[in-house]
DNA sequence: TTTTGTAGTCTACATATGTAACCCTAAGCA
DNA sequence: TGCTTAGGGTTACATATGTAGACTACAAAA
């Protein structure tokens, strides 16, 4: 399995997260809102929209007035993809060195110490139940 | 703080980990690595030590018959900044997100469960305390 | 009908990245 | 003493990515 490897660049990011929001969503409202999100220029939106297009991450119906993109990838299969990627490339594929490295460097507030107590000790419950 | 922005492309990442092992070493060594680990060309390996000492991760001293290659950044350094570019993208910033996602799909084996629960544990007496 | 906003196409250009060939010199070995 | 290898330099070339201008077509507003 895990055949397809999919990754994002930055800007791609931008519009995933945008679509993924609600979609679908023509190009000018796109554009609208690359511009206040990210100073893009208008050809800049539509670059990445016709490349994205390409790779197959969105894709657009023909709608009255124009084009209605929508995302041909869901959030969690990317989240998921780039997450393990990620960890295998910097952690060697280890969630504990990743929180140990954060724990360490007491990057974690208290609150989401807390937070994450609560999830690890619920799902090591249900696990153990 | 955190003016600069560390960052490795997949090639860098293998000679860095490499240096980072066991410093300095000649680029002759280093291909001699690569070769068996990635299968690149001799001159692959030196076209990326060229660009990396560009960006100034790595340098070199003159040996005796060669130079000597070493870094110049460390690891922790690189990855707590891939780390909180990587959180920030996916999991806008939280940890406890990406454990929750992580959890959900159940993708933690037992071991590895129990082990983030002791760190867990643990830091947070510790902060208790 | 003239201006303007919306929709869409094509082209451009710099930097980053992956990957590698070609070329030269000095030193070691057969 | 000619071939092989180590050490180093230069150039190349495709794809990806960030960023954007130029130009065309059409419909709605003035």
């Amino acid at each position: 399995m895990e055949a397809k490897e999919i990754s994002l660049s930055n800007s791609e990011w931008y519009i995933m997260e945008n679509l993924w929001e609600s979609s679908p969503k023509t190009a000018t409202q796109l554009i609208k809102a690359m511009e206040t999100e990210t100073g893009w220029a208008k050809s800049t939106t539509k670059t990445v929209l016709r490349r994205m297009e390409q790779k197959g991450c969105i894709a657009y119906t023909e709608g009255a007035k124009a084009r209605e993109y929508y995302p041909l990838i869901n959030r969690e299969e990317v989240v998921e993809s780039e997450t393990s990627s990620f960890l295998n490339r910097i952690y060697n594929g280890s969630l504990g060195l990743l929180v140990n490295t954060l724990v360490k460097k007491q990057d974690i507030s208290d609150n989401e110490m807390e937070e994450l107590y609560n999830i690890i000790k619920e799902a090591r419950e249900r696990k153990q139940s």
